[in-house]
DNA sequence: TGACGTCAAGATCCG
DNA sequence: CGGATCTTGACGTCA
């Protein structure tokens, strides 16, 4: 089983893709966006074989503009080379990737301009996966579409446009049930009818069910069976709503509890989950690390050192209990850990605590930085005392102090990404 | 016609 | 002038 985040990172560095708008979109601004794009997501990959992350989904800016006209640049063919090594990486290292075009690729349209670009888009998508040399267990997910008054209709005519697809998108395309429209029983009648694999999306069932009775997992067994060996393992989306949102809103973070009583509901399922949520790569580090079959503390250190500024900042109190809770090098809290964290995180901006987390960042450059820099330094601290700065601005301060005196400790940690 | 969702680019503001 | 903050863009459907 495999537990993977989509697109991008959260607290990495040097690891945020570009884009940009159409009217900049020449074939010069396209190359460079290109070339550091695809930079990027070498570094994501290498980022997620090191902490042990195997599922994980590219995102469709990666070729900014890559179904549209006015990029016709040979990309596959110009960067055929780095597209080669990213290919290689993957495979080896056993991850499995996917792509999933946004809500604006509209298979089933009555409009057959839309339908002609859903399909250049979908092709774009599979000639990513393919410059990267990857089989047809990596899939492109597609939601059905609208319903225009007749979801009878807008079915067939899915289906109908899914048959004349090329033989290389249908290998890797799989469809997903959504929030509004189509839910997991109809998925499944349209799965019948062109062949292809179903994506169970909790959240989405939980907004749009088919019925009121028929158990979850139930769905996902039902599912199952529309993977072939061929697609490799059935693959599920999870998600959680963020409290006080509207439905369907993602939640800042998977609160660990719930995620734990659905891995245990699971009941040994074999799939591959992949988490649609805020922090991203931070909660796929999260449940995999709390439903790890080789639990080592030494994991969990890792974590520590990452989300300890983050701690102090907000409570010294829970900073000092999750230390103890870490002191007995034999045991493995991933889950008490985890919830400690995300009690902590829900905390109010205390000031006091902020500025001694500050001046223990601070203590990282006090031997080394200038007259100046002190100046600055505590003239912010005064400031933010004094609310007339924000705690955002002295952080920002202390990051461009990390990055001049290059302390890869705290430039590795979160406390610059909350 | 605007909301929807998502992210970063682009524009504007501010000290 | 540089950096922070606000607004726009890109997509299609539906109310």
């Amino acid at each position: 089983m495999s537990i993977g985040y989509a697109c991008l990172t959260v607290g990495v560095r040097n690891a945020e893709f570009k884009n940009c708008i159409l009217k900049n979109a020449t074939p010069k601004r396209l190359y460079e966006l290109i070339g550091h794009n695809l930079i990027i997501l070498d570094r994501i990959i290498d980022y997620n074989i090191a902490n042990n992350i195997r599922l994980f989904r590219i995102s469709s800016d990666l070729i900014p503009f890559g179904s549209s006209p006015v990029n016709q640049l040979p990309w596959h063919k110009d960067f055929s080379e780095q597209f080669h090594r990213i290919g290689t990486k993957i495979k080896s290292s056993g991850m499995r990737v996917s792509m999933h075009p946004g809500q604006y690729t509209v298979l089933n349209s009555p409009d057959e301009g839309v339908v002609r670009r859903a399909v250049e888009d979908l092709e774009y998508h599979e000639r990513v996966l393919s410059s990267l040399d990857l089989d047809g267990t990596h899939k492109i997910v597609l939601h059905i579409g609208g319903v225009y008054n007749d979801k009878k209709a807008s079915s067939a005519r899915f289906i109908f446009h899914y048959e004349q697809l090329s033989e290389r998108v249908k290998k890797r395309l799989v469809i997903e049930n959504d929030d509004r429209s189509y839910n997991i029983a109809d998925l499944l009648a349209i799965s019948r009818a062109v062949n292809a694999p179903v994506i169970f999306d909790n959240l989405h069932h939980w907004i749009n069910p088919a019925d009121h009775e028929t158990p979850e997992m139930d769905w996902i067994d039902e599912c199952a069976l529309t993977w072939k060996p061929e697609d490799g393992r059935q693959k599920i989306h999870y998600s959680q709503q963020e409290p006080s949102k509207k439905p369907g809103s993602h939640s800042e973070t998977v609160r660990i509890r719930e995620f734990m009583e659905f891995s245990h509901d699971l009941n040994g399922r074999c799939l591959d989950i992949m988490l649609e949520v805020k922090d991203k790569n931070l909660s796929a580090l999260k449940c995999i690390n709390c439903t790890s079959r080789e639990p080592s503390i030494r994991v969990l250190e890792a974590e520590w050192s990452k989300y300890k500024y983050v701690v102090l900042e907000r409570s010294p109190q829970d900073y000092q209990t999750i230390r103890e809770l870490l002191k007995d090098k034999s045991g493995y809290p991933a889950v008490q850990f985890y919830e400690l964290l995300e009690e902590v995180l829900l905390y109010p901006e205390m000031k006091g605590n902020a500025i001694n987390a500050a001046q223990h960042v601070w203590a990282y450059f006090k031997d080394v930085a200038s007259d100046k820099e002190r100046a600055g330094f505590f003239g912010r601290i005064e400031k933010y005392q004094q609310s007339e700065i924000s705690l955002k601005l002295l952080k920002n301060y202390l990051h461009q102090l990390a990055v001049k005196y290059q302390r890869d400790y705290l430039l590795d940690s979160y406390y610059f990404a909350f």
